[in-house]
DNA sequence: CGAATCTCAGCGCAACTGAGATTT
DNA sequence: CAAATCTCAGTTACGCTGAGATTC
């Protein structure tokens, strides 16, 4: 049992990285919600705007939502336009929900405020670690098949 | 306004961010909770074990944690007996907390565990991206003073 | 029939706010 | 008196579970 030093809770990893998630999460909601939007509906707008048209439970799957509460997701969305949701033809147990232009156009003022915020919260890092950093946290995420 | 490209939530760095540290915090409140602990428990028995007994108020600062939260925390942690909670005789506002025997073998406990979870959690890196990843997150958190 | 889909109700935890009571 | 401290009550959001109804 060594010595840790006089500095785990400024130097734990973990902590580390969930304080600057804390932070960066703040930040993006904090913008999302002077757009009128949260982080749920950006993922939801870019998930149809990249693949396409899908189910419910398609768009679960590509963002990460769990399927109870993308009802409220989708509805919200519906409210302002942004998707459109309709019985699919081809199988009535789904919905088929798809992106409107108003959804595109607010996809693209969403864009433009996460690059700022991005922008904001990477500030004291240099372009070159900011790719670094994007880097390390993909092989986290997503480790190469050993 | 540029095609972002056809990758925006894999790629988004504040998401990426975000998305790793749920994973982490997932198995650090996992392990912590196999030992009768949570995160702001290990957080104020290192505050006490490296700066010292300290009131809630210096607590809450040292921590990050609400001092409404505090309470709480304080309350389970004497349950445990691994602090104490007294009035400060010197200022009867305050209650001074300190760490006993039992905090600190707990602490050490902690400690132990916490290390395997960051083996664990940051596996796909390399020690020395490992580093890196710990001195990008710091910079983040304090850029040095310009 | 079993499986998939959508919907709704609700739980548990964490971050956060606000207000009251006591002491300095 | 104003300010600091502790305590308690309550809000909001999120991740998650479970159950019912419909359709395949």
């Amino acid at each position: 049992m060594e010595n840790i030093g006089a500095e785990r809770l400024r130097t734990l990893r973990t902590r580390l990285l969930s304080m600057a998630a804390v932070r960066s999460d703040r930040r993006v909601n904090e913008e999302l919600a002077r757009a009128g939007a949260r982080k749920w509906h950006y993922a939801v707008l870019a998930a149809l705007d990249e693949s396409g048209p899908a189910s419910q439970a398609q768009l679960s799957d590509r963002t990460g939502i769990y399927r109870s509460d993308l009802v409220a997701v989708i509805t919200e969305l519906t409210e302002r336009e942004q998707v459109s949701r309709a019985p699919d033809p081809a199988d009535r147990r789904r919905n088929l929900i798809e992106l409107t232009p108003t959804g595109r156009h607010q996809l693209h003022h969403l864009d433009t405020i996460l690059a700022a915020v991005d922008d904001e919260v990477f500030a004291p890092l240099s372009p070159e670690q900011r790719e670094q950093l994007s880097r390390l946290l993909t092989l986290m995420l997503d480790p190469p098949a050993s």
